[in-house]
DNA sequence: CAATCAGTGTACCGATCGGTATACTAAAAA
DNA sequence: TTTTTAGTATACCGATCGGTACACTGATTG
């Protein structure tokens, strides 16, 4: 197991540096003290790679945002365990956050985008479906929740970008004002 | 002229499409019904084709930038006036448009990134600034001018994003309504 | 002990990568 | 008319691309 998890991990700084489409396998390999031969035994393909390295954060986080996401009448608390969720993936797995920052807006036609998108897609999903629910007890938002939905994921993508270069924390007063800064809009 | 044109046009359409890294020049060039020298001859390289295809839309678009964004005390029209930039830049080159915003979130060692980096910043320079002065009136925004700042444009490429999707126009009325869910965060 | 099997390296595949040396052509400039 | 120059194609470069055939290993299993 130690090459595999070794290739793994080779896989995502690459990824997350240089991009997908201009890692070589053979540079992961190298750097993974391997062979080309082994990474194809563990792996198949270069997208099987990418494949195995994503599935199993994504499907953990796709967990987190469904329980975050349920309404249950209290919207600002949803927001709030959501954005929470985002920003504690960010701090604890920058390179993950990173890279699945990167293909959100990968070329649409691209081998990584089509291998992410199902799992970006169910993501999407359940803060649509958050929003569509609470249009029950939030009227004004009625014909608005799609746009909202994704208003609302745009800036949290906005402020793990800004955290990861370096320009925030994502720290309790964070949160709190980027729930703010996005809740004034809809309520009103 | 002729041939350069055709092979700007076919650049733009696959570095959109297929991404900047898994565009090879020679398709670049079969496409455009040439050869690779012709290419070369008037672009010297890969990446100085990709400058000479975004160099005049980023400066063009940044003019528009500074003099939307030149705050003359009345910041909820600084607002309107660089969200409709934004807008009417997606509606009138959305292949470009697309272009852009995946340079934005291109990994930070790749040379489509590279060649992109200071007409971002010059962006991102823009709307900084015109928080900063604009804190003189609103002091509530002291210390979260950049954060803010960091939103907004985060805010405008999600509308961007969704309208390059199809899942929105970027009318009159959208304009009004991301001013407005953007904005009461602000004031707050 | 014999057979299986996951894991690994050597050496290779055809295709494509970005880029170029060189020669030609047609037109403009001298 | 001669010379220069921009534009173009043929044919090639070494390097790298993703991927594989095959032989070997060392440990497990029958």
């Amino acid at each position: 197991m130690e090459n595999r998890d070794r290739i793994l991990q080779t896989a995502l700084e690459l990824f997350t540096e240089k991009g997908y489409d201009s890692t070589g396998v053979q540079e992961i390999a190298e750097l993974s003290g391997i062979t080309k031969p082994t990474l194809y035994h563990y792996f198949g393909s270069k997208k099987g790679l990418l494949e195995i390295l994503i599935e199993p954060v994504f499907k953990d986080f796709q967990k987190g945002l469904e329980k975050a996401s349920e309404y249950k009448g209290d919207l600002p608390r949803n927001l709030t365990e959501v954005t929470e969720l985002f920003f504690r993936f960010a701090r604890s797995k920058p390179l993950y956050a990173r890279l699945i920052l990167s293909l959100h807006f990968a070329p649409a036609e691209s081998e990584a985008r089509e291998t992410a998108a199902p799992f970006l897609f169910r993501q999407y999903e359940s803060i649509n479906k958050l929003f569509r629910e609470a249009v029950r007890d939030h009227g004004n938002m009625r014909g608005r929740d799609k746009a909202i939905a994704a208003a609302f994921l745009g800036t949290l993508h906005t402020y793990t970008n800004h955290y990861l270069n370096g320009h925030t924390e994502l720290d309790d007063k964070t949160l709190y004002e980027a729930v703010r800064l996005f809740s004034y809009g809809i309520y009103s």
